[in-house]
DNA sequence: GGGGGCTATGGGGGG
DNA sequence: CATAGCCCCC
């Protein structure tokens, strides 16, 4: 029946096997890219199963919810579902779920409302304004950031406001009051029930350091083995975390982690790679295990990798290998303008797909800002290649989503103030802003929340008949939640908030395309509600209650993962590509000022990052690795000229393959006239399979009427004309869309068949 | 006091 | 290009 084995062990070099087997005591793991870290952690846990651990008992860690679910179902096909018992997910995920247990030891209530960024912002814009500060100088997002760095650090309100270096920071950019608004905006979350991502750190760390009722022995019995994965992305307070969680008499300090220094590409939220040699001082019976054979990429990706990152200063001596052949030489594409480059992306896309008999799967075009993706969509649509989008603004961020999500969360928490704010006037019921800023000040003065005031005092606003009509939505809806599952409590309310009919009544198509959203997220409660799969821990998982439902909703940023499986090419930033590999890489918009980052050129430190983070694009390609920049390209709204990156003069010419596609002198602007031919191919176009050994170009003297030629992309045609312009028109057919197509001779590469 | 339209400004990555 | 803030009219 339970039958261990121990076959998988055989599927592991040396390292690795040590890696997997050594379980008692503290174990480093410096895994280069493509090194099989996942392979080894999943391996790793396995083995502790099937050595007598308990599955409860393990503890995974990892930084986002793809890798943490891509650990799951590995681990799920190694040693089935018991799997599910395992505590794997992300640091915030974990906490929340334990916190959603434990917040009431630490004075808040376990139905705290998790804020995120813009709820963050949102608060802090509020109290800039009561305290009358300039709000250019005071802007939300960077008050936000020096707020999260001293919560990731473990500075409280009061060691901040007493901290010289911190306090002349701040001074220096005329910024002298962010401690008091650090002090009053951690009060106002209290307030509000309400923590944000920073907090579910911070609150677990309280929990565990102030140890109210001995809650921290609970933990540290529970968790015998605990593994961290990508621990360079690891913050001051997470490392502090997981020492309480390890550290106690007679430990035996059951701690894994793996990391790879190069690869550290978080340090803007507070990663600190010092977290390695913190844990070699900390831990100093650690052993070691250095993964350097590259398992994922031919010889030219491996070399180009090793170039790049030698020009850091900064990092652990280490230098991946492969038993690879050579492969194919990176190609680069220039391109005159940002649209140009997607076109030409998407060319070559086709051409990989036919030459080497890839499946969009396989491809993926990485990109460093999220914004970049717009171009590349809209030609991949002309081309008819499936593709799908990962991050940028998911589906919990949509408008409508966190409108509707406002009205639950004011059902639920009546103190959550964001949530009123948002919905106070929407949809539109005449309750204008001074009313909702007389509200606020009243409740500030008071000590109150936004609802009590509604509630008890007697406005002079004459906003007062619509405040009652918006009183008694939210208290009907609150009459409600105990007695319905969480899909019919949310039709419920979506239906008294009136957003359905405001939606209506605009009738235009992005109204019908928000309706659909909010249709397909009661879709997703009806699938809550009826979903009877166990998570990891049974007391948690009776409890389907509307409230329940949007606990974590915070904390999931993916795009819906319904059809994973998809033929699909894949577009994403590298910061979110880590951890993936795919045959064919696309990394685009190679230019000073976007890849690095202009936000990063005056700070050598921040290069390195860059660099770093180039590293990790390159380094997901198996096959192909396509690089790409533009001359020119739109952004915020006007055309700017960046030079070409520095990282691509950083890898050896030796790497290089020669360009693809037209080399353009001149900056011009506007569309570049001649580009093959960009009509729509219809999908499903069959692939030609041509092999590309066999194909040789002919030269354009033998492209005359009536010969017989092989295309890569179009496959067999016949020359009909060739004008003076040495532009052929030449019939294709088997191409799907229009057989007749015209080929500019320069360019094409055209085989003659005799 | 509230709502709609126009202008100015800022623009990174993730939980 | 998207959003916030401002102005002006209802």
């Amino acid at each position: 029946m339970n039958k261990v084995s121990f076959s998988y062990l055989d599927e592991l070099n040396e390292v690795q096997r040590n890696a997997v087997t050594t379980i008692d005591g503290p174990v480093m793991v410096i895994a280069g890219p493509g090194s099989g870290k996942t392979r080894v952690l999943t391996y790793r846990i396995a083995h502790l199963i099937n050595s007598g651990v308990h599955p409860g008992q393990i503890l995974a860690l990892t930084f986002t919810n793809k890798a943490a679910r891509e650990m799951k179902e590995r681990i799920e096909r190694v040693i089935g579902s018991s799997a599910n018992k395992i505590w794997a997910g992300t640091f915030h995920s974990l906490f929340a779920r334990i916190l959603r247990v434990e917040a009431h030891r630490i004075g808040y209530p376990n139905d705290f409302t998790i804020y995120d960024t813009d709820d963050t912002k949102s608060v802090i814009s509020e109290i800039v304004k009561t305290m009358n500060l300039d709000k250019k100088v005071y802007a939300p997002g960077v008050v936000r950031s020096r707020i999260s760095s001293a919560k990731s650090n473990l500075i409280t309100p009061k060691a901040y406001a007493v901290n010289e270096e911190l306090l002349a920071y701040d001074r220096m950019n005329m910024r002298p009051h962010i401690h008091v608004l650090y002090d009053k905006y951690v009060k106002k979350c209290e307030k509000a029930g309400a923590m944000d991502f920073d907090d579910l750190l911070l609150q677990m760390f309280k929990l565990l350091y102030q140890n109210p009722d001995n809650v921290r022995s609970k933990y540290q019995n529970q968790f015998k083995y605990i593994l961290v994965d990508e621990f360079q992305d690891t913050n001051y307070l997470q490392y502090e975390i997981m020492k309480l969680l390890i550290e106690y008499p007679d430990s035996p300090r059951n701690i894994c982690i793996v990391g790879d220094d190069a690869q550290s590409i978080y340090s803007f939220r507070g990663a600190s790679i010092e977290n390695i040699l913190m844990f070699e001082t900390d831990f100093p019976e650690v052993q070691v295990f250095k993964l350097e054979q590259n398992y994922r990429s031919t010889n030219f990706i491996v070399n180009a990798a090793n170039e790049v990152i030698t020009y850091n200063s900064n990092q652990i001596k280490k230098k991946i290998w492969t038993q690879k052949e050579d492969g194919k030489k990176i190609k680069l594409i220039k391109a005159a303008t940002d649209n140009e480059e997607g076109k030409r992306v998407s060319d070559s896309i086709i051409e990989q797909k036919n030459r080497f008999n890839l499946a969009n799967k396989d491809i993926a075009i990485l990109y460093r800002t999220n914004a970049q993706s717009r171009v590349f969509e809209e030609n991949l649509r002309r081309f008819n290649i499936p593709y799908r989008v990962y991050g940028g603004l998911s589906f919990y961020q949509r408008k409508e989503i966190k409108d509707f999500l406002a009205y639950i969360r004011m059902v639920i928490n009546d103190k959550d103030d964001e949530a009123f704010k948002r919905i106070i006037n929407f949809p539109k019921r005449g309750i204008g802003n001074t009313s909702v800023e007389e509200i606020a000040k009243i409740a500030e003065d008071n000590g109150m929340s936004m609802w009590e005031v509604i509630n008890s005092i007697e406005l002079n606003s004459r906003a007062k008949k619509s405040i009652g009509e918006f009183v008694s939505i939210i208290r009907e809806s609150k009459a409600k939640i105990d007695k319905l599952d969480a899909y019919e409590a949310a039709k419920f309310i979506l239906n008294k908030s009136g957003i359905m009919t405001m939606l209506k009544a605009d009738g235009s198509i992005e109204s019908r395309s928000r309706m659909e959203n909010l249709t397909s997220l009661l879709d997703g409660i009806q699938e809550f509600v009826q979903d009877d799969t166990l998570e990891i821990n049974e007391e948690f998982s009776n409890d389907k209650s509307l409230s329940k439902f949007i606990q974590n909703i915070s904390l999931m940023t993916d795009q819906d993962e319904n059809n994973a499986d998809a033929d699909t090419v894949t577009l994403m930033s590298v910061h979110s590509a880590k951890g993936l590999e795919y045959r064919s890489i696309f990394v685009v918009g190679l230019e000073e000022n976007l890849f690095p980052s202009y936000m990063s050129l005056a700070d050598p430190s921040q290069i390195e990052e860059e660099r770093r983070l180039f590293y990790v694009a390159i380094t997901r390609a198996e096959e192909h690795l396509t690089l790409s920049y533009a001359n020119s390209r739109y952004q915020y709204g006007d055309m700017r000229f960046n030079d070409p990156s520095r990282f691509l003069e950083e890898i050896k010419d030796e790497n290089i393959d020669g360009l693809i596609g037209i080399t353009r002198e001149s900056k011009g602007f506007g569309e570049p006239k001649i580009l093959g031919n960009f009509k729509p191919l219809k999908p499903k176009t069959a692939s030609l399979n041509i092999n590309p050994d066999d194909f040789s170009a002919s030269p354009i003297s033998k492209i005359i009427p009536g010969a017989r030629v092989l295309h890569l992309k179009f496959g067999e045609g016949q020359v009909l004309s060739v004008d003076d312009r040495q532009i052929a028109t030449i019939l294709f057919s088997d191409a799907v869309d229009s057989p007749e197509k015209r080929i500019v001779l320069k360019f094409a590469k055209l085989q003659v068949l005799e």
